[in-house]
DNA sequence: TTGTACTAGCTGTCTATACAACTAGACGTG
DNA sequence: CACGTCTAGTTGTATAGACAGCTAGTACAA
């Protein structure tokens, strides 16, 4: 076992630089699942850090889940891939992208509309309060995906109408421009009977099933601000994600 | 701010202590969205832990969601609720309890059979290797949910066929008798129309929309332990999920 | 053979301390 | 008013050490 020496002068923190070490050899294959992964003793060792420090490399793999932890025993590579394409918040074009295709994207319209009941509680706002409607067709590979209809509060990016060229990326906009970075989004996932109007523009047949997408996207603050409903194709969109269990003593008390 | 006492003689540890005296703070109203958690300095001083203890209850929190930090001016509390009925790995019985539904079973078949190519594949074992097979209709307050089929290798569990009471929950078989707890799972998710054998089944008219999950369950060290297929009416079953944006760093390279 | 005691090595928890990096506000100067 | 400077308070990183609790193996005794 060999461990990547670290650079002292580096501004990327110690245990970082042993994480992606030990990160690397993983991806390599150099350690495989089952493997022991060096003990927190000998990183300190070999490494001239505290043990401290090792620890917090070795912890940082686990809550990611690439490694686990056995009391006594040490810790070991898991078998979990470090998938790219489970689910999680990412734009159209980077889910696409994940995916290996190409995103494009056609805006059916851009208007400021007033909040109704629902969008209002999702979005922690006042019923007629301004939005942003922004829909679009979203396209894989130049065919058409899934229908999209996003509102977002006008407060949060007053100008969007003036600066959003609908041709970019909407999240990369809220981010670069207003300092808007969704993290976390809660998401509520139907499946149904595409409706006729529906059925023209994705150019499926009537009666097709498509998935309905309901999420509400949120700062780091937990603050939402993004409301988005979204029509898929379901012969051409699947979803793939990791489910995890959840601590029980966090949630029933 | 009032901090509780910590139990010194407990067998909890004090960050764990910590942790919970703020997480009760938290769900009781004490500390709303957006207030300012208590700092290191001044838990460690008023509780009379070391900074670095007080720190490691704050990272906790941090780690499930509840809070966020913002480097130099403190420790906030999110706008995220920490819901019970977002997905992860549970049992039929565990999901529907989180749903207020009562859950029951009708076993349409248990029995072993070789497995198959793509089977084989998803578990890590030979084609031709032996697993069980659990056939079960799903109902959640008497009526019908969905069909689920469920592959475990049967070295795994030698003896199920003679101790399982399919009355009973598998998964709490599993972990209870064989100590096979799984943790984590990759699921794929397909919207679909029910077949005219599911639909009579379901009871659900022919041409319905259902969901199709493929899932993988897994042990913590990534091994994985049994493959479920299963059609769930989507009338009646919806999904609702927590998206998180993941470490780009950590995937892309 | 069985069980007990011991040991080496591992992770888990906790302390005490130090300095770096950043935020927000107060204060003074031009 | 605008712009630095300073300071108090905060989180981030890192060190060195201590003891508890668990695992797996070894040695020894009954």
């Amino acid at each position: 076992m060999t461990l990547s020496l670290l650079d002292r002068t580096s501004v990327l923190p110690l245990y970082y630089q042993i994480q992606q070490g030990l990160l690397d050899q993983i991806r390599s294959g150099t350690l495989k699942a089952g493997d022991a992964v060096p003990s927190e003793q000998e990183i300190a060792e070999r490494l001239g850090v505290s043990r401290m420090t090792a620890r917090q490399a070795l912890k940082s793999l686990r809550d990611i889940g690439v490694t686990y932890t056995e009391r006594g025993r040490g810790t070991f590579v898991s078998a979990n891939k470090l998938e790219k394409n489970i689910r999680q918040v990412l734009s159209f074009t980077e889910e696409m992208a994940a995916r290996g295709l190409r995103a494009s994207s056609k805006v059916l319209s851009f208007e400021t509309v007033q909040a109704g009941e629902e969008i209002a509680a999702a979005l922690h706002i006042q019923k007629g309060d301004t939005l942003f409607k922004l829909q679009r067709i979203r396209m894989a590979d130049k065919s058409p995906m899934g229908i999209e209809c996003s509102y977002i509060p006008q407060h949060l990016c007053p100008d969007l109408l003036k600066t959003f060229d609908p041709a970019a990326s909407l999240y990369r906009t809220l981010s670069e421009r207003y300092g808007v970075r969704m993290t976390v989004a809660d998401e509520v996932v139907e499946a149904a009977l595409v409706s006729a109007q529906d059925a023209r523009m994705l150019q499926i047949p009537r009666g097709s099933p498509v998935f309905v997408f309901t999420r509400v996207s949120r700062v780091q603050s937990g603050q939402a601000v993004e409301y988005v409903k979204s029509t898929y194709r379901a012969d051409r969109y699947k979803i793939t994600h990791r489910l995890t269990r959840l601590n029980q003593e966090l949630l029933t008390k």
